[in-house]
DNA sequence: TGCCTACTTGGCACCGAGTGACAGGTAGGC
DNA sequence: GCCTACCTGTCACTCGGTGCCAAGTAGGCA
């Protein structure tokens, strides 16, 4: 009977969750320290460490689990769609699960995008997403090497929601995150 | 008369770069300490912050410079050159100056792909690579959101190189590069 | 020749992220 | 009521990176 742990774990992963954002609003991310962070939520500074391997793990949340969220809705979808289709009908299913944390906070997004520390932690966890998309988006290539134009086309699509975050964070949250996408890939596709 | 001084100071840069990449090679690079090279070099570790920033920007090189390049090449090019000829005409033509470590070692390829640090910070030198080559694209970016457009093709242009690059390095250096990234590009265009 | 200045270097102390090891406490099973 | 996990805090440590200061060295100038 775990359950009774988990739920206590989870929430208290949620608090630090709260408390940290919060701080890193008030005092930017990297003049926030994690004895900062614990001490406000009232835990070790090695217990933050058990429940987040990084600093910016914080920040960025489940990333691998939206990951996998989105392979799962790109795997739903027929084996006859064409991969931009796919990915992106996949995106917009996923996207209420997807995109909680990018409406929850505006300024969560536009830190992760000025502070060098994260982005690099985004950039690694986005290998994660391409290493769980490609091979699935391969199945869908029916010309060339399918390895390689999968790769590309994942890297591609990844790289035009980066651009219509970047364009949504930089409005105030008032651009069409969506029409932002659709533009980026129109660019690509004449 | 600060040219004795830049000379001397180019050659022990270049040797710190020389003794670090072999102790990268030999040990790893997460298992090579500052003080290790510092110490081979005959240098005091404060000394060698002096010469790089971080234990990272050995391994990079000067990617800045690179793009620096890639810039002036892209600008070089016919005003009405659509962008994917004239990026991939300019990478071609500073690839002398652009690629020149890439020849010199598949082994510090392949560890820029295998170790997260490096790659994290590759992607944050790549961000700079956006920001010289977006304006200059924009201006080749005839319909549609010049500057949207212009971020997507340059960002997916880097993706196209990155795979070629990762391909190329698994080969074990047998691969084409160029052909690989036409593949890549052939897959965003159809 | 001798001084002055600018620049470099090394050493020291320090900070912050992250990790391993150990001891103590607490909840659940028997 | 004990035993067994598991969680937690504390301590010590490594390593990357930075600020500060004293010492040294090369070149310019009188």
């Amino acid at each position: 009977m775990a359950t009774a742990w988990d739920r206590q774990r989870a929430a208290l992963r949620e608090e630090i969750t709260e408390t940290a954002r919060t701080l890193f609003v008030e005092k930017g991310f990297d003049a926030t320290t994690v004895d900062e962070i614990a001490q406000a939520v009232g835990i070790s500074r090695r217990s933050f460490f058990r429940y987040f391997g990084t600093k910016e793990d914080v920040v960025l949340g489940d990333l691998t689990g939206r990951a996998d969220a989105l392979a799962r809705a790109l795997a739903a979808r027929p084996a006859d769609e064409d991969p931009w289709t796919a990915l992106r009908t996949a995106m917009l299913d996923s996207r209420s699960e997807t995109f909680t944390d990018v409406r929850s906070d505006l300024a969560i997004t536009r830190m992760m995008r000025d502070t060098p520390s994260l982005r690099a932690r985004k950039f690694e966890k986005r290998q994660y997403w391409s290493e769980v998309l490609t091979p699935l988006v391969a199945e869908r290539i029916t010309e060339g090497d399918a390895t390689v134009r999968a790769a590309a086309v994942v890297a591609a699509v990844l790289a035009c929601v980066d651009i219509a975050s970047d364009v949504w964070a930089e409005s105030g949250g008032t651009a069409d995150i969506v029409a932002v996408y659709d533009e980026a890939v129109a660019a690509l596709r004449d």
